[in-house]
DNA sequence: GAAACCTAGGAAAATGTTTACCCGAATGTA
DNA sequence: TACATTCGGGTAAACATTTTCCTAGGTTTC
């Protein structure tokens, strides 16, 4: 909060040699090497060919005076304004929020930066932070889901390249970037099997959601290629709570006592399987392994053993989101649904240990 | 990602009508309106007097051709640049997620823009994305901490306001905002008195957090003005863990056997607290009440019975900072640690019911 | 009826860079 | 020596606004 910059601290005299706190411009610089603006502009800007004592001047009365460029007068000139919108629509960002964070990182490598918006899931609120971006003149935008669904699309004659993160637009000539949900399913089927259990049983969360039949879809196939199935042929579907984890982990247990491995279509559905599995007496791994999805730590690190998940490395897809608006702001757009391979978590639910 | 408004497509030739996909300026809107580009501007701007039919014919023409001005022709021109920076640092963003929210809902009132950065903790990258926003000619910066303990300064001569929030400043004549711990503490002390107990223990986290000495100093204060105090005279320290939830609640109850009610001093301690109490067979609340910390909903809601708890009320904490922010912008900073009052959340674990 | 005063709106400078174009000097070639 | 090239760097016109005058005409006022 030093030198609030407004008009309460005393204006020093503009006296010539440091006028004020106007920031030094261009000109400024020109005038301490001795060069024209011009001059001081292509050492910035690069691809010119200037004497080397030239160019070190000018950089040592840049340095000296502390100059940067100002992006206003940059991108007033040119088309290009170095700035992305990223709407995310999430309450609590669990989602949105690895994602934001691997965007910001990939932007930053790229010299982007990143306008953060809140649409709150609300259509009004996303229209008016789009036009929002747009009035600021954003290169392109980013729009994070809340959910796998498909969404619709944003809005059909958008100036700037769009990407959607998490959610994809129904919209085919759209480009999107989503988990590979099957291929989580396969990752957790597949270890399990690994590991030697063979009587699966597959506990899901809410049907409607088509993360949760990718999911049962990937590890359904794993197993079915493994010359066996899901116990039952099919995935038991419940809402996405803990206390569905423990009353369907015991349904599953009764209709199969042979189970020796249980997969969860969440973390939380899987903790409360766990909890269900310790109060009835049984030993995990040991009687019967569990493992759970999405990896949210607060959840599944600190279960009782610690858990097994998926993780759908969602900074990844943040960053290949970023990576795949930047193409499309340089002209090469890539429609279609792009998916983002997740990752193993093994941890003491499947393999046993402390 | 329709018009990629790359080179890629044909540029259709600049044809008087529409100039290709050039964006109306306020040249265009003036033409079109037969009045000069001044009187546009002094529409948009306001505060000039006008004839309400030549005002009219501006906006018609604005509306008709789609026209927002140039933000970074009209930031060139003023000091304002209608930005801010919000530098977070929170690798999960439990804590900076809400508070950016709240800052970014604020800001869109005043029609700032966010730019986001997520500096990880990591005070190089920190430092890196300051100069990068100062670049960019942000108006003022929030820096958004992962903890409550205290920071260091982000630098001293930074010629923008800058509001820390969560983790305070260390420098005095620095902006910062913070949850009001004690106040917290002090609610849930309240809340158990009120509902008529008397045995009360503290199962607090980790002694070198401000947040954790605070939220305990809180209760006891309350307790003492009841004529009580905290069973034991003192807290129980440990680990932000589930296991020392379970650990704790245990040793505390062994040298407590009266104890009524024990507060916790994050959800997660209490999460660990609840499954103990649980396994040893003793029911929440009849025969022992259970408060959390921080209202995680992850655990919070889903917990067995749901968990009352304080809710750091962090999305105000976030709309704080942005008002202090702009104020401090308008000149009229407000130095020191503003506290925010923490919310009651009361679920079963304290009020019994299903 | 002339002087003073509004009133609505225009002309143009200013904001900080970029870049197309230009020019003088040095260098190379015939 | 005469001419063409290259090299290094300067000139000035954009870019889209805002804002400070300025002015032409209309309205009061005495």
């Amino acid at each position: 909060m030093r030198t609030p910059a407004g008009a309460a601290q005393p204006q020093a005299p503009v006296d010539g040699v440091s006028a004020s706190r106007r920031r030094p411009t261009i000109r400024d610089v020109a005038v301490a090497a001795g060069v024209s603006t011009a001059t001081v502009s292509k050492v910035f800007r690069g691809g010119y060919r200037l004497r080397p004592e030239t160019e070190q001047r000018v950089r040592d009365a840049a340095t000296a005076l502390d100059f940067s460029p100002n992006p206003y007068a940059q991108s007033l000139h040119g088309s290009r304004t170095g700035t992305v919108g990223l709407i995310a629509s999430d309450i609590d960002g669990r989602f949105s929020l690895p994602v934001m964070m691997g965007a910001e990182d990939a932007f930053g490598i790229e010299q982007l930066s990143v306008f953060l918006c809140d649409a709150r899931g609300d259509t009004i609120r996303e229209q008016h932070h789009l036009r929002k971006l747009l009035a600021r003149r954003v290169d392109g935008i980013i729009v994070v889901g809340s959910e796998t669904n498909a969404r619709e699309t944003l809005g059909a004659d958008i100036p700037v390249p769009v990407v959607y993160a998490y959610a994809p637009s129904l919209h085919p000539s759209d480009v999107s970037v989503v988990p590979d949900n099957v291929a989580g399913g396969r990752l957790a089927a597949d270890h399990l099997l690994g590991l030697g259990f063979t009587e699966i049983g597959y506990l899901s969360g809410d049907g409607s959601y088509e993360a949760a039949q990718d999911r049962v879809r990937g590890a359904r196939e794993v197993l079915r290629k493994a010359g066996t199935d899901i116990l039952g042929a099919e995935a038991l579907f419940g809402p996405w709570s803990e206390e569905w984890g423990r009353a369907g982990a015991r349904r599953l247990l009764q209709r199969h006592p042979q189970m020796d491995a249980l997969l969860c279509g969440s973390d939380h559905i899987a903790r409360g399987t766990l909890d269900a599995l310790r109060e009835d007496g049984l030993r995990v791994p040991g009687d019967i392994a569990v493992m759970g999805h999405d990896n949210w730590e607060l959840l599944a690190a600190q279960s009782r053993p610690p858990l097994s998940t998926i993780d759908n490395n969602l900074e990844t897809l943040g960053r290949r989101a970023a990576e795949l608006l930047t193409s499309a702001i340089d002209g090469d757009p890539q429609p279609g649904v792009h998916r983002v391979s997740p990752l193993l978590v093994p941890r003491a639910s499947t393999l046993g240990g402390s």
